[in-house]
DNA sequence: GTCTATACGAGGATAGAC
DNA sequence: GTCTATCCTCGTATAGAC
């Protein structure tokens, strides 16, 4: 069955580009990464996952530390885009808060494993990749959202930083608790399409009630 | 210097009997466990932050998962028991509420590698190892009195289970990302008393507000 | 009980044929 | 560019002396 896959994964591959198989290639990186983080995951699972071989891997992206890079870069430029393209200056902090913590919830559902990439790296290697990257912003845009809020006394008087760090934990700790939380939901898929929706409409109401 | 150390606790360590032993290696595997979850924990690493050699933790406990199983067993029995004796019956769902975060983020500030491992473990294992201990009951303790606060209208009509979960995710989340927060305070120490009290301060002023 | 030395397997990485 | 075979390092676990 194994075997089957990756004979026809092979074939149709064949027939493509060098792109095509390196973004088939991420793909399967992207899966392997967030089950294991960057000391744990293992070339070979990637390639059995694929119809590449381990040797392949190499020739493209030189080494495990390399290919991790390539998918976190991928990751931040293809899914954290759509936050930096938010214009949120003419809205109150109100709305200015809900549009951004909305568009960032519909990222994490789009991108589950994208929470646990994050949660590894922050566990394993202390954000070293991550800093070459410059996730950074996102945290600085939810600040400032936040300050906003408490200048003109639509929030009550948080802390900036730390509320900013509780918002983004709220929405991404769905995701790595996942597992854990299912026994509380017998019979529910944890990222089938309703309890993603009930999770995004139950961490806007808290946050929004929160500030 | 590290052989210095070593010795020193060695010779001190002659003095004292096998429970003592015992703990100074747990000590040091929760340090090492904690950084590194049970896959990527290393027997070694924790020999050497120990007067022990590591042909000693084999024999006192078998093999890493033995290990590994221990630290959960003495974390989960020493660290989570004041939860359980709380009584909260008598408080209003609100006091209730309080009482459990505060109680609860004072365990984690006492101990702030309990957090590492939860996540490691909800990450690398599924929370496997965990269900053979017991903490379901902590999640359970916290619905309940969310439950309280949405039949008697002291809360809003909040999902009790999404919104636990929301809950601790707020308390632990700090603790997970604090290398990732270091740089919004440059100089502070994240887990110094001064930043520790303020998370403390801020997430429950924001769990309060929340529900 | 405690140590040293080592067997053994797993997995990252490469050499070299095609 | 792609594959197979192999090298080498590292880390778990144990054997066996004391």
């Amino acid at each position: 069955m194994a075997t089957k896959n990756k004979r026809a994964s092979k074939a149709s591959r064949n027939t493509r580009d060098r792109e095509a198989t390196k973004t088939e290639i991420l793909d399967a990186a992207v899966e392997e990464f967030a089950r294991n983080g960057l000391a744990n995951a293992r070339i070979e699972a990637i390639a059995a996952n694929t119809g590449v071989t381990k040797a392949m891997i190499y020739y493209y992206f030189n080494n495990k530390e390399g290919l991790y890079e390539a998918i976190l870069k991928r990751g931040f430029n293809a899914y954290m885009q759509p936050l930096q393209e938010l214009s949120l200056e003419t809205l109150s902090p109100t709305e200015a808060l809900e549009e951004f913590v909305r568009c960032l919830l519909s990222i994490l559902v789009r991108n589950p494993n994208w929470p646990l990439i994050m949660c590894y790296e922050a566990l394993q290697n202390q954000g070293r990749y991550y800093k070459r990257i410059g996730i950074n912003n996102i945290d600085a845009q939810l600040i400032a959202i936040l300050e906003r809020g408490v200048a003109d006394g639509s929030f009550r008087p948080l802390d900036p930083r730390f509320t900013a760090n509780n918002i983004i934990g709220i929405c991404v700790f769905y995701f790595i608790s996942r597992d854990g939380m299912q026994y509380l939901f017998p019979g529910k898929r944890m990222l089938g399409k309703q309890m993603l929706q009930l999770h995004v409409e139950q961490a806007i109401a808290l946050i929004l009630a929160s500030v």
